[in-house]
DNA sequence: CATGAATGAGAGTTCATTCAT
DNA sequence: CATGAATGAACTCTCATTCAT
């Protein structure tokens, strides 16, 4: 039970540490923040730091890995309890968009890990969550043609593109350009993608 | 007479500074590219960056801007040579494609500079020369609504969307993951924007 | 009684400590080990270390400290057993030789603090170790002078270089750079201090 | 020409560099010792440094090089002039000692290299000058017995010892322990190394 | 104009020491 | 007594920028 009750602390200093991360690194982008300013931001010593994590470039991706995992879930989840590939579809930006808007801090830290400048800089292990939120709707489309619901087309190129589409869309919003309403916002990229723009 | 001798050198020197750059910047990305080393590629000593240039940052921008203008003109012109919508979003998609392709280093450096969380690294030349682009395609759309070419819809909006598959499109082939042919994915994206996937 | 329980408990511990201390400074040198592996090692919190030792130093100089009454009692009491001024050398070289052989470990510890290089790192107390050293090999020269075992010499002088030969022994076989048997070694050191190279 | 005066300010540098690296080291050791220190006492700043040298280390290294280069010529040159194995002997012995009076500094980082603690701070090329040291009077030594001026004897192990003792006598003065004069020590030893200390 | 040696602020990281539990 | 999480000063090394030549 003590074990227990050391493990929680544990855990909280962590938490605490990648939140701060999360908002140090989001404000900054990695290289600027410095791990003083994060050591500041989670209220500990710089030392500290290290007790939880081998490097800044570990604490970087814990912070990304924690909501790239939610994220992932999440839309899964909404995908999977959503009837049709419209419902799915729409699931999966709408999910997106969400979170990103309340999550802002994270969003930020994923746009710039998927920066093409720095290979290496995002590991297996990401690729691997990010094949997968690409794949959640590759498989609902390839059911969907199954099913008839949608014409045949070529799945992974359009499970990319919806992924663009709804990127395209969060970034928008972080970056207080998208002036529309989400809720708009989320119904006429379902619209594009569906129909596209043709009559 | 003499003075535009002297400029014509100084343009030139600037043209190798920034090419020099560009092959840096685009291998290495920002932070870990090195004064150090973009002048030894550009055959100057390190000082002579500073007399045509005022910073680091100040070299990056410009070496993004040259190609971002470039894209920009090469875009609208392609865009403007074709009739009617499809072959005007055929062209925009094309053009930025072909163009990422034989220019990877300007891209990377573009899609680096995108960084959502590095505010303050893009200027509001480059929010222009952005707005431009969507624009470009903005105004197509709108003219094609017009025409009764396609359904109306918040072109502002499709065109974020075009923008967006596009980029897409062009951080996959870059990054060696699709392994299709440029112009099937062209094609794909094209299609996909005209008539989405519905039946 | 009860007191004489903890005592015993704790002269245990420190000796536990300084154990682990001797193994980890003679594998790392005093700078690279740390407290924390000296803590691992002797199987105590690093806490623990500071309940029992002012300071890092303190511990490498306690160590130092038991090897060094060790080695100093043996080579006395050898020394005395010896009988005529050729026995004694005999006990001083090889009692010291094989005790370094034997504990390595304090020995390379023994080496590290003669370090000219480290004013401070051995106090008064070890100088005194020292000098009793060198006093029991010259007391037995002076002795052997008097007896007219040997010529007459600048005893202390003598005693040094005595001192010097046998550590220098003693390194060349803890660096395995000797190749040649104890004894033989021994033996050789011996003959050189009685005979010179002369013929 | 205008090459030559760059490299003779270079040479300069460096040698102004290892100057007050001597000086720090030899005060304060290789750990104690900081780049900070070690750069405001050359007078230049810490980043000028490593315009120089590649680390912390490297500057060690070459400042032991430097006086252990010059020491070993000396001896050699020393001894080669020197007629019969007594006075090559005492060239040994005086040079040695001699030298270490005069560059304290050098020697007192000379003793904290051939730490046994730290294996590895000495690399290969200290290891050769190290073994060269000894193969000057092993050299000696067997050019003596075969002309018959010293009895038969193992050369190494006598050049190894005489090494030894002249190491201590060098490490006494240079603590101030040996009060007695330079000239009467060094005689003191090669009488020791020839007749020993029997009748 | 061009150079590149010199600068020095600032980065990430380590670890002896402390102290609340 | 014992613990080990927390501390923060201090370290080496980097690199954008400057300036005497």
């Amino acid at each position: 039970m003590k074990r227990t009750k050391q493990d929680v602390v544990s855990e909280f200093r962590c938490a605490e540490i990648l939140e701060a991360a999360r908002r140090t690194f989001a404000t900054k982008g990695f290289h600027a923040a410095t791990m003083d300013e994060i050591a500041e931001t989670a209220g500990v010593a710089k030392g500290t730091l290290y007790l939880y994590f081998d490097s800044k470039r570990t604490i970087y991706l814990k912070a990304l890995e924690h909501g790239f995992s939610q994220l992932l879930e999440l839309t899964t989840a909404k995908m999977q309890a959503a009837a049709g590939i419209r419902a799915k579809i729409r699931a999966f930006v709408g999910t997106r968009l969400e979170y990103a808007v309340d999550n802002r801090d994270f969003y930020r830290i994923y746009a710039e890990s998927c920066n093409v400048a720095e290979p290496g800089s995002i590991n297996k292990d990401f690729q691997k969550l990010y094949t997968r939120q690409i794949n959640a709707v590759a498989q609902a489309l390839n059911e969907a043609v199954e099913h008839g619901e949608i014409r045949p087309l070529p799945v992974q190129a359009a499970a990319f593109t919806i992924y663009d589409m709804t990127r395209g869309l969060i970034v928008r919003h972080l970056l207080d350009k998208s002036k529309t309403a989400i809720e708009e916002d989320i119904q006429f990229v379902c619209e594009f993608i569906w129909a596209g723009i043709g009559k």
